[in-house]
DNA sequence: GCTATACTAAACCATTGTGTTTAGTATTCA
DNA sequence: TGAATACTAAACACAATGGTTTAGTATAGC
């Protein structure tokens, strides 16, 4: 596994802090292609405050946007996310280690 | 899956979003029971900004403090990483079953 | 060309986050 | 008992976050 950048996890980790932005996310990852202002319309927040959320998660790497006319298409994209779950992997492997070391250890096993 | 509380998974996400308290949980996954002050020994800010990190992982749940005399023993604790992980796994689940039924269609398959 | 639509930018405000230094509280050790 | 150790609390400064409203830009439709 690549190394990744801190600048990165801090961007990611910090974009999956809010639930609106997972709601967004959420949405997205099921595949569907949607405009800012179709993202907006479940939140009782205004639409300049969504279009800041979908800019971060942009900015995250965790979505992407095209323009197309007026609308711009928001998409999921996948690669930023699994860096993220990557990480807390690999944490959650050292820590299984050292429980199956343990329980190796406490049934007399080398 | 149980469905996990919004706050619980903003705390979790804001916890993984700083290098520092990554960093702290890296070496606590690794199932090291370690002091607030071996904790802060690599680090470049003060003893008490340590201090409030390793707080903040403890209100996430990430961690766990146990008081003997004047130190702190901090331990890894692996629920709430792991309702994080399942929260990402959740909609690459979505995303990846979307991606199988997109591969399917252009196969003909139905 | 004019108006409506779909945004984004800018300015503002309140709150939170992250660092600092200084104090305070236990606990240990001489 | 008195000094050193291992923290945590409190107060402060400053930047970032997340909301608002108001403008501004670009496109679409009449």
């Amino acid at each position: 596994m690549l190394p990744v950048d801190e600048d990165t996890l801090d961007r990611t980790f910090s974009a999956l802090a809010h639930p609106v932005r997972r709601a967004i996310l959420g949405r997205l990852a099921r595949g569907e292609v949607v405009s800012v202002t179709d993202l907006a319309e479940p939140f009782d927040i205004s639409l300049v405050a969504v279009s800041r959320h979908v800019g971060v998660l942009e900015e995250a790497g965790l979505i992407s946007r095209r323009r197309e006319g007026r609308v711009r298409w928001c998409r999921y994209e996948e690669a930023a996310i699994s860096e993220a779950k990557d990480w807390i992997e690999t944490h959650q492997r050292y820590w299984s280690t050292q429980l199956d070391a343990l329980a190796r250890y406490l049934k007399g096993g080398e």
